[in-house]
DNA sequence: GCTCTTGTTGTACGACTGTATAGCAGCGCA
DNA sequence: TGCGCTGCTATACAGTCGTACAACAAGAGC
């Protein structure tokens, strides 16, 4: 009887053991949403014991922190690529972007929910809301470079880049939930035609809110807004 | 000594006591978020003993239904009674609708929370799924209201309803959530103004994807979408 | 004033939570 | 081959959770 000595465990170093374990909470979180978030059931899911997780995170929500940041830096990369694929214009990536945003991966109600499971811990949770603020950074950012390329574009009157990246992000996050939460509400195709309409309106400076003053009348007590003097 | 027995609680008829605790319910949410949702906090907050609750709701989770359901029927009704005021036009309502949709107390961070609790919830609860499907249909209906008065001003072209209704509600629920999460993001004035422009561009026949066409184009294998056959 | 209905309480139950800690054991290194 | 570092397991702990159930008592009707 040789000594088949099978081991009860196999180490790793930290970094990869981090990495399965925040692979592991993604998971969980997908199918269980937020009862997910436990140590043993994340536990089990990497194959280890409940302990080991606070033995690699302080606690459950930094790992919880660490996950959402993964994910989200993911999805960026993801998004960003597939624009930047294929050298086309400025217009021809904002176009790839939404399709990119609306693609069945994107639309997978349990990424929805772990979303959310994310979202409801940034109010109570300092990490998570670091985690927020910084991915969230990134994502406007890559927003607003792709409309400023488009600024180059003839024809397009100049706006304000903040304002309409936030613009931007607030309609694509409003139809990715619709159609995250319930289905058969649109397909989408038409989210990305409605994103198109909302970009082409842009560039046809349909949206005076967005459009850049040349000269800023600087007058106070305005009631609305300044209207936009640009041609 | 006189016989000042105060009795040790009080009873009341079901319909009072369930609103109360439904009441009890929002509050919990608003206060805690998704830890708010037990039996005992939520009793203590209605200052009444856990064990009622089970005794007026089958479990907890239709609890959280009904709580739901009156808070999601109170905002739309809120919201849809600020901007029926004053008989104006449909245009002027449209705005009304929007700024009561941006009002301080609508940007309320606990607000949002709560939502995200509910949110969560619909994809393994049949009873929340049901409550969404409701209200979320009876929020859309007073949108495609207000939208079909606005189509029989002159000079706007004809839309298609129901899809305008999905994107503005799509466009409403983004800058909602975006504000909520980081209310330093943009002020409510700007929310108003971005769905005012996009209610502008509506009207100027800005989104193509939204038209009606009068006579459509029977030609099979279009890039886009075949367009809208409805009168 | 008494009875009866039933709204309400209090407790018990098993399952679950996150964290702390003591000790086992994989595996590189001498 | 065996020592030693440390990744890892296992257990204990004090909580919390939702539900069930028996007993209590409020208050209306007689």
């Amino acid at each position: 009887m040789a000594r088949e000595h099978t081991p009860k465990f196999r180490r790793a170093p930290p970094a990869l053991r981090r990495e399965a374990l925040i692979e592991a909470t993604l998971s969980c979180l997908r199918k269980y949403g937020h009862d997910g978030l436990s140590v043993r059931r994340i536990g089990a899911e990497a194959g280890v014991s409940p302990g080991l997780i606070n033995h690699h995170f302080p606690s459950i929500s930094a790992l919880v922190a660490a996950a959402y940041e993964a994910l989200a830096l993911s999805l960026i990369r993801s998004i960003r690529q597939h624009a930047r694929e294929a050298g086309a214009g400025p217009r021809e990536r904002l176009r790839r972007f939404y399709e990119a945003s609306f693609a069945p991966a994107l639309l997978d109600p349990a990424l929805f929910n772990t979303w959310l499971v994310f979202w409801s811990m940034i109010s109570h949770d300092t990490g998570m809301r670091t985690v927020h603020d910084s991915t969230y950074a990134a994502y406007r950012a890559a927003l607003e470079s792709l409309l400023g390329e488009l600024q180059g574009t003839a024809g397009v009157p100049r706006f304000r880049l903040r304002p309409a990246a936030i613009a931007l992000s607030a309609l694509l996050d409003g139809l990715w939930i619709e159609a995250s939460i319930n289905s058969r509400a649109f397909e989408p195709a038409d989210a990305v035609a409605l994103c198109e309409d909302w970009t082409n309106a842009l560039c046809a400076g349909a949206f005076p809110s967005l459009l850049l003053a040349r000269r800023p009348p600087r007058r106070a007590g305005r009631k609305r807004r300044p209207p936009a003097t640009t041609a």
